[in-house]
DNA sequence: CTCGTCTAGTCTGTACCATAAAT
DNA sequence: CATTTATGGTACAGACTAGACGA
């Protein structure tokens, strides 16, 4: 149990030793204790210690040939990191480690094959709010009006989704029946079925997943058909005027649909070889609208002087004049710089501004611009466009749609598939995410001549605007793009591919999951594995492995070296030194900015061994921006873990531990509450996962606003409890030493200073209300040609808010409350009190839900990472209809899951 | 390196809801 | 008083396109 001594030199003064040893090693086994409440079990590979592999060989140099800059610089700092850790492992009594690792690799079984059981260790403990909705809606306190309303609407849709449901299930219940009571495992409480799972990834080979989600749609097919069409057509009950003729198409095509369904999932000739489509029609991409130049009378001025400019240079003018109000862009140098760079290069193209008199301005500083015009002129514009009524913006939308109705769609071996994006993108300011270095520049209007069109062979070829050619024509069957060009910011290039619910894009999504699924069978190998090489003699494979470890518990992404040109955002293997901090014994803070520039801040223990080598990876004379993983490229990485299971890589790990903490936190559901209850309990779940991928939004501008409002209308209510109880006393003053003196106090921090406050904001607010009423009223019979009333009417109607002010100066001077109503009781009182209270308690898990919200993205995870599978298990089993979690067109995106599962289909 | 695909946050318009006003 | 209609504000869906990954 020596072998803390790999790395002692780290630790100095403490010089190897059982003893640390054991310490560090209760630590982290308390640790996981109170990680994993639900589980309750150690992690195998802190109690197996394994040691090193027998064939320790030094590391050689990096002899990497692709000796830029920047890697020259890291490969020779890296030589004099390696000989130090070298040195430091070299001297160890391999042979004897070596025994007790395969003595360690004996005791197989249990505490190994749990380790798939528990993919997310580190976890932050579950939130307060989610176990506080929980237990409110169990106790069975009513919602407000509002949750009530909405709570039987709801069930009233999903007792008819339920006949829906049920209809269906008679039709293959005979059959499915044995099924479900053979596995009926399922209906063990996760607790004791721990183990379940891993016997099931373990020992089950394929005949048995395969029988788990196929076998039964081929039993169910035909009674799901005949269902789809009753529960189907409830959904386009859009009210109002005839459909538009965008929406008929639609219907025909769901209609057709229906006939002749097409269910690749089913399909085993579908998903393997390269070739895409046999055949593919389209009508090519819609361009953006010519610039159309502005009105004589808007300029941007330069230099106190309105300038003339070419249209080309006008509308690069128009882009930065129109933005004005996003401070976020306008006050940032670089965007400013880089706009100004591209807006000037245009200027000396196209000739710069003339003045009145035709005399040419040369426009050279920037400060010396006046985009106001511009500026106004936009906004003017926009809020014409706002007031337009109601009907003539939907005829311009219809307009538009029937424009576009050719190229939304195309034919793709014979089947009408959605395109996706097939606008071109419009010209406009680059703005990147977080601190792109290329914020600003002009992102140029796109040509046909810049456009590849990819068609089948047979396939008219879409006509180019008037006057252009396209720059090829591709008939490339292994792409699935329509059309593409190169943008010219990054050299990326753009694509125009088929919307998310087309058959190709769920089939690519189908098998996303399915690997992540394969990926079970493999992760106790890989965990494993992983646990070994954290103290590996290679500094590369202990690099790799830590990787791993970071990637399998913290779901991080793989993290691939970016350019000089782009934000400086981070993943796992492109960690830097400064991105990581430790703190003994074994907690690591991370904190980097990760893809999309989306701050990843998070403080989690880990194993000691991971600690340590984080330790060595940080070392001396590794400083500010050098690489953590200076040993380990993404590309290694994956092509390691290809070896475990063909096309596994860094990210499947995300897929699959999302997918894998929603499968275990839906199971672990129970059952009971409201649909609305069911849906919150469903949400909880989904934003466990988002937290674990770190799924950010930002906070919304309104969002302080909207909490401290609540605050103040739970503590208006507050005041009225208190006011209420008061009353009682009014009524009957022995209640007072019956209830005790305690229960009509009032709340400590509705002190005199809040109630004065509250006071005067009550009767301010009543005051506005009347104040606006008269002035409708007024202007309603100034509009009927009667005469105005005089504003001796209005002070009338003040006159109540006079006597409420009255009523509370009696208060606040006599500390008595009168009881209102008519025939007050306490009894009365006492119901009006609970009425209080609960619509206090509602607010309140309101408010914690909305706190808890603000800055996690649900829809990332629940789109991206969460097999969709899952939700549909959940939504058969609890009886909640799909529509509650799926929007339209993530029901038509996920339409195989819907179509595919029973309710104990399993991840 | 190039190309292709998947992932992701933000922006914009609109559906939806509570509430008030009108009938 | 119950029901319908208007209003104002919020949440959400869908569009958009940047960014990451990986073959």
């Amino acid at each position: 149990m020596s072998s803390s001594d790999d790395d002692t030199p780290l630790v100095k003064g403490k010089t190897n030793g059982v003893k640390s040893d054991d310490r560090v090693s209760k630590q982290v086994d308390r640790a996981m204790d109170k990680q994993t409440p639900s589980n309750g079990h150690v992690e195998p590979g802190l109690s197996i210690r394994m040691g090193p592999v027998d064939d320790m060989e030094v590391d050689a140099p990096t002899t990497n040939g692709n000796a830029n800059g920047k890697r020259k610089a890291r490969s020779s700092l890296t030589n004099t990191y390696k000989e130090a850790s070298s040195s430091e492992e070299d001297d160890k009594p391999l042979s004897k480690r070596r025994r007790t690792s395969q003595k360690a690799k004996q005791p197989k079984g249990e505490s190994e094959s749990d380790l798939s059981d528990v993919p997310l260790r580190a976890r932050k403990p579950p939130k307060a709010t989610a176990a506080q909705i929980g237990e409110d809606s169990d106790s069975d306190i009513p919602l407000t009006t509002k949750l009530v309303k909405e709570k039987e609407a709801i069930e009233k849709a999903a007792t008819k989704e339920a006949k829906n449901i049920k209809n269906k299930e008679k039709a293959s219940a005979s059959k499915r029946k044995p099924k479900v009571e053979s596995e009926s495992d399922d209906d063990i409480p996760l607790a004791k079925k721990k183990k379940q799972p891993v016997q099931k990834t373990n020992g089950v080979k394929k005949a048995k997943v395969e029988s788990d989600s196929d076998a039964p749609l081929a039993k169910k097919k035909a009674p799901l058909k005949k269902t789809k069409a009753k529960a189907e057509p409830a959904t386009p009950a859009k009210k109002g005027k005839g459909k538009s003729k965008l929406e008929e198409t639609e219907q025909d095509q769901e209609a057709e649909d229906e006939e002749e369904e097409y269910r690749w999932w089913e399909d085993p000739a579908k998903g393997d070889g390269t070739k895409k489509w046999e055949t593919l029609e389209h009508n090519g991409v819609v361009f953006p609208p010519e610039y159309e130049p502005l009105p004589k009378h808007v300029k941007l001025i330069y230099d106190g002087v309105p300038v003339t400019l070419h249209k080309d240079a006008e509308e690069v003018a128009t882009f930065y004049g129109s933005m004005l109000n996003s401070t976020h862009n306008v006050e940032n140098a670089t965007f400013n710089k880089n706009f100004f760079e591209d807006f000037t290069a245009i200027l000396d193209k196209t000739g710069h501004g003339k003045d009145k008199a035709g005399n040419t301005i040369k426009i050279k500083k920037f400060e010396k611009c006046d985009f106001k015009p511009i500026f106004e002129w936009f906004e003017s514009e926009r809020a014409k466009k706002k007031a337009l009524p109601v009907a003539e913006r939907k005829a311009l939308k219809a307009e538009k749609d029937a424009a576009e109705a050719d190229y939304m769609f195309c034919t793709w071996d014979g089947r009408k598939q959605k395109v996706g994006n097939f606008r071109v993108e419009p010209p406009g300011l680059f703005r990147g995410r977080g601190e792109h270095p290329k914020t600003g520049r002009l992102k140029k209007r796109v040509t046909p001549e810049q456009i590849t069109i990819n068609i089948g062979k047979e396939a008219k070829i879409p006509e180019p605007p008037a006057g252009h050619h396209w720059k090829e024509i591709k008939h490339d069957k292994e792409g699935t793009w329509l059309a593409m060009w190169q943008e010219n910011i990054n050299g990326a290039y753009k694509y125009v591919m088929l919307a998310a619910n087309s058959d190709i894009k769920g089939q690519s999504d189908f098998k996303k999951f399915e690997k992540a699924r394969e990926l079970k069978k493999h992760i106790d190998r890989i965990r494993k594995d992983y646990q070994r090489d954290l103290r590996s003699e290679k500094m590369a494979d202990r690099q790799r492995a830590t990787a791993i470890y970071l990637i399998d518990q913290f779901a991080l992404r793989a993290g691939n070296e970016k350019g000089e040109d782009e934000a400086e955002t981070v993943g796992c293997c492109s960690l830097k030194f400064q991105h990581v901090t430790l703190k003994p014994p074994n907690f690591v803070i991370f904190d980097f900015l990760g893809k999309d520039s989306i701050r990843f801040y998070n403080e989690v223990q880990v194993d000691p061994q991971v600690f340590k080598n984080m330790k060595i990876f940080k070392k001396a004379p590794k400083t500010t921006n050098d690489d953590i993983f200076d040993r380990l490229t993404t590309s290694a990485l994956n092509k390691y873990l290809t070896g475990y299971m063909p096309g596994l890589t860094a990210k499947v790990f995300r897929t699959y531990n999302a997918s894998w903490t929603m499968a275990r936190l839906l199971k672990d559901m129970k059952s009971t509450g409201s649909v609305i209850e069911k849906v919150k309990d469903y949400n909880d779940a989904n934003r466990e996962v988002a937290i674990l991928c770190n799924h950010k939004r930002t906070v919304a501008a309104s969002h302080a606003g909207s909490i401290e409002k609540m605050q103040d209308k739970i503590n208006g209510l507050r005041y009225q409890v208190w006011r209420v109880k008061q009353m009682m006393i009014d009524i009957d003053p022995k209640i007072k030493k019956k209830k005790g003196a305690e229960y009509f106090e009032r709340p400590k921090d509705l002190d005199d200073e809040w109630l004065q406050q509250h006071q005067e904001a009550t009767l301010e607010e009543m005051r506005e209300k009347i104040q606006k009423k008269f002035e409708k009223d007024n202007e309603k019979l100034k509009a009927e040609g009667e005469k105005e009333m005089k504003a001796k009417e209005l002070e009338e109607r003040l006159e109540v808010v006079k006597e409420l002010a009255q009523k509370y100066k009696k208060e606040n001077k006599s500390g008595k409350i009168e009881a209102e109503g008519k025939n007050p009781s306490i009894e009365k009182l006492e119901a009006n009190v609970d009425k209080l209270l609960q619509q206090i308690e509602t607010k309140k898990v309101q408010m914690e839900d909305k706190e808890g919200n603000k800055e996690v993205a649900l829809g990332t995870s629940k789109i991206n990472y969460i097999d969709p599978r899952l939700t549909v298990v959940f939504s058969k089993k609890f009886n909640v209809p799909i529509e509650r979690f799926f929007s339209k067109t993530l029901r038509e995106k996920f339409d195989w899951a819907i179509k595919s599962v029973d309710e104990d289909w399993d991840f």
